[in-house]
DNA sequence: CTGAAAGCGCTAACAT
DNA sequence: ATGTTAGCGCTTTCAG
């Protein structure tokens, strides 16, 4: 194994010359920083992580700790994950993958140890249990999610609130006057996940604003229970004229049986999804929706944690703006009925 | 923070005695072992994992390489990462997660650099480049996916021409005599992963040995393209009574479709799907399928790396047997036609 | 069964 | 602009 020492010794120079060509942190002259870097290249030298930790009490690896849960839509999560992992390699770090088998003491583990500079915490519940142990190894933190409690931790979310006013907003423009929410299944919401609520909460008091009726059914995201969602809610409401979708599972389903049952979209009925741009866009047809940022959030959350491990103090809470693109799943209502 | 010296100190042992408690390399006394346990109890030690990593060079990290291609089903990646980092802790390792965007030199510079261990290849590639990297750095490694010289390398994969013929055979025994492969995306197969053709080779022979006619049409998964290859199989041989899907993005939109153009199955047309074992079984109907066993596969891949770790040296290859399921969509031909 | 001590390879003062 | 050197916290011989 090729170590700094034999750097220094190939090139001529002392061993902290060398480090500083790595790190830049001191000025070093252009001739000396090219015949470092030339003995680096001809000896192949890679600088030890575990001894470039110890020295420096810096690992370069951001720990990221994702959910076991299955009821959370999968590529989302990867796509967090992949773009956490892309931006921290930007900001020189590695990411470690922590899933909570461990349960929340992997917190303690890799802080305490020292095997991570900073945590980032996915899939956030209301009350949840990592975040004691955050606050007690005081290292740098990330929330994706929203807690009960923000204060003192730096979270970032999309606005649910906004996003379900957003699609009250649209359906109401739109003419719409009774909407049905088919939502996440019903764990989702006694597990006080959070955004399901804030997205309900922001639809209604919209649709109160706007004089729009609107019920509200829990779905498990299957097929069958996706049919008896849309019974009972038809059933119940008959006059309803939109869906608000925020469950990817039932997002197939549900254009389905619509179509089987014989409802037009968005003739007879709009559809509105809260959903990864992906699955809006390769559903039949193309779907009005807002959607999750995953990217936004995995990147903020790395520059979040990166600002505070350089000692800053960003805000605690952000809460990046939905969008509504509207495509073809949505329309006016049609005069008669 | 709380070293191993400290701890030493206050039970009043040496930093070495501490050492061996913690990694169990001599017998201590039990009289010791309860007074270091105690001590690092109460002051809250958690060693330094840059200085074990230092002093041992073994990091107890093993690094897991993803690819960042859209055309791989997203949530069979998650699963093998997610198993691969349960199985990883429970050898006291943690998991490196890597993403290709550094290109293939992030296997240099993680195995170069001691960050890791050991390192795990997810979706490799018939020619795959890493590999070459792989070879030089000379660290345990393990491949999930089968290049086309595998020679040297440690390898584990589903055996995807026995799932093939596995497909073949219990068609065939069904009485089918022409069905129908709607492949993966012409990407995949332009990309030479390997597993696509093989699952066909393995599929034609099988159908040759039995007397079917087989057709095979890429797809790439969208409602419209699904809806194309559909056409095309049943413009082309309109005999024919089974499909064999491999393409999880396109299992949904060819149910749909089926019921659409009023083909019952699995009356009219029998389906067997090579797909992970959720998407059968929230298809409806559930789905006769071949699994992808991804646990496996990600448990198993541990396994090997770490029984190289320990120097030992275990077979090159690993094929799992396919099995298939027998469910609702699946079913003999029936008399009159 | 336990202790003493020599590093592991690098960083970051402290010098000059 | 560069060199010297004292650790960082742990593992692991070598002694006893």
């Amino acid at each position: 194994m090729v170590t700094l020492a034999e750097v220094a010794r190939h090139a001529g120079v002392s061993a902290s010359t060398v480090s500083y060509v790595l790190s830049g942190k001191r000025s070093i002259s252009d001739k000396t920083r090219k015949r470092v870097r030339r003995s680096i290249r001809e000896l192949g030298y890679h600088p030890n992580a575990g001894a470039r930790a110890l020295a420096s009490s810096r690992s370069s690896i951001i720990a990221l700790m994702v959910p076991l849960r299955s009821d959370m839509y999968v590529p989302v999560m990867m796509e967090i994950a992949i773009t956490v992992s892309t931006t921290a390699r930007e900001f020189g770090h590695d990411v470690l993958l922590l899933t909570d088998v461990e349960g929340p003491t992997a917190v303690r583990r890799v802080a305490g140890s020292g095997l991570a500079d900073a945590v980032i915490l996915m899939d956030v519940e209301l009350d949840d249990e990592r975040i004691p142990l955050l606050k007690e190894v005081g290292r740098p933190a990330a929330l994706i999610g929203l807690p009960a409690d923000a204060s003192g931790l730096t979270c970032i979310d999309l606005d649910f609130t906004a996003t379900g006013a957003l699609c009250a907003d649209h359906l109401a423009d739109l003419g719409h006057r009774e909407i049905a929410v088919v939502g996440e299944a019903a764990s989702v919401y006694q597990r006080h996940t959070g955004f399901a609520e804030r997205t309900l909460e922001g639809l209604r008091r919209r649709s109160d604003e706007r004089g729009i009726k609107v019920i509200h059914r829990p779905c498990e995201g299957t097929y069958e229970s996706t049919a008896g969602t849309l019974t009972r809610i038809f059933g119940e409401r008959p006059g309803t004229t939109a869906l608000v979708v925020q469950n990817e599972a039932a997002v197939g389903p549900l254009l389905s049986l619509l179509w089987q049952t014989g409802r037009a979209v968005p003739e007879d009925v709009s559809v509105v999804a809260i959903c990864p741009e992906q699955v809006a866009l390769q559903s039949s047809p193309q779907l009005t929706s807002v959607s999750i940022p995953a990217q936004e959030m995995g990147k903020r959350a790395v520059e979040l944690v990166m600002a505070k491990i350089d000692g800053e103090t960003p805000q605690e809470l952000t809460l990046l703006e939905p969008h509504l693109t509207q495509r073809a799943s949505s329309g006016p209502v049609l005069g008669t009925r």
